[in-house]
DNA sequence: AATAATCACAACCGCCTGTAA
DNA sequence: CTTACAGGCGGTTGTGATTAT
């Protein structure tokens, strides 16, 4: 599907650092009308910018409510936490840390967590009886599924950049997540139109529709609305979706698909 | 003091999804 | 249904600052 580059390079556009005048363009233009459009804002704005590198600047360094100054501790230990859980999903990761934005904590990650973590694990005299002590803190490996289970049920995120926005659960797998208790999504529609109970249901997640070959069923994730990451700090992931699906999640599961 | 190595982080790039025409 | 566009994301790069030799 043939589409133009967002920023053509023939184009007369300023590149690289950005001036203090380009800045203050930028800034009293979303003040006045708001982000958004962020094409047509740089003409209306009068920047010579590309759209991107506006939406960029904005997001990562003049917008009011960003958090200035160091990583704290609690920060750091948060961001690990939730890198172990959700890979390198930065956007996420973000979400949870009001006031740092996804660049900042990838470039805090990728310029002193990773290291320092690397340099533990290097450091550990024996890492086999560290991972049975504890098993989710696994090393990658390679060409699992970006969200997939491991053989010891605990769930492991690919930190290849591979966005996980629909999970398609089979029948097999629907029975124990769908049979009370604890459910999570918002409606279930099967071909006998029998719905779930949506009162049952709380739900970070939505149904979208169903196949109709096998009857599985796709879901969305609203990532931004999983309220149980707040507690986070406190938890690991497996253990609040086994604590609330039992783990029926079959750890071979197969049929956890991604796009 | 000079140079090399490392760090920190802003910015760019390419790819993806959602959506409107 | 197809196409083009806007916006969003994660990976990577460029560069100035800092530290080590």
């Amino acid at each position: 599907m043939g589409r133009n580059p967002c920023c053509s390079k023939d184009e007369d556009l300023n590149r690289g650092a950005w001036t203090a005048m380009e800045d203050k363009l930028l800034t009293d233009y979303v003040k006045t009308h708001g982000e958004g459009k962020w094409r047509s804002l740089t003409k209306r704005a009068g920047l010579k910018r590309c759209g991107k590198s506006c939406r960029l600047r904005w997001l990562n360094y003049l917008r009011p409510d960003i958090k200035r100054g160091n990583i704290t501790h609690d920060e750091e230990e948060l961001i690990i936490r939730l890198h172990k859980l959700l890979g390198n999903r930065w956007s996420l990761i973000a979400g949870r840390l009001p006031g740092r934005t996804d660049n900042e904590i990838k470039n805090y990650w990728n310029t002193n967590l990773r290291r320092r973590l690397q340099k533990n694990n290097h450091n550990s005299s024996n890492l086999k009886v560290k991972e049975k002590e504890n098993p989710n803190s696994k090393i990658q490996q390679p060409d699992q599924h970006p969200f997939t289970m491991n053989t010891d049920s605990s769930f492991m995120v690919q930190t290849k950049a591979t966005r996980c926005t629909k999970v398609v659960i089979s029948q097999e797998q629907l029975k124990p997540i769908v049979a009370p208790p604890p459910i999570y999504v918002d409606h279930v529609i099967h071909d006998d139109d029998k719905a779930v109970d949506p009162e049952s249901i709380l739900s970070p997640f939505v149904w979208k529709e169903v196949d109709n070959d096998d009857l599985d069923l796709k879901l969305d994730f609203k990532m931004d609305e999983l309220d149980f990451f707040s507690d986070l700090p406190n938890k690991d992931f497996s253990q609040v979706l086994l604590e609330n699906n039992k783990g029926h999640l079959s750890p071979k599961s197969d049929n956890l698909l991604h796009r």
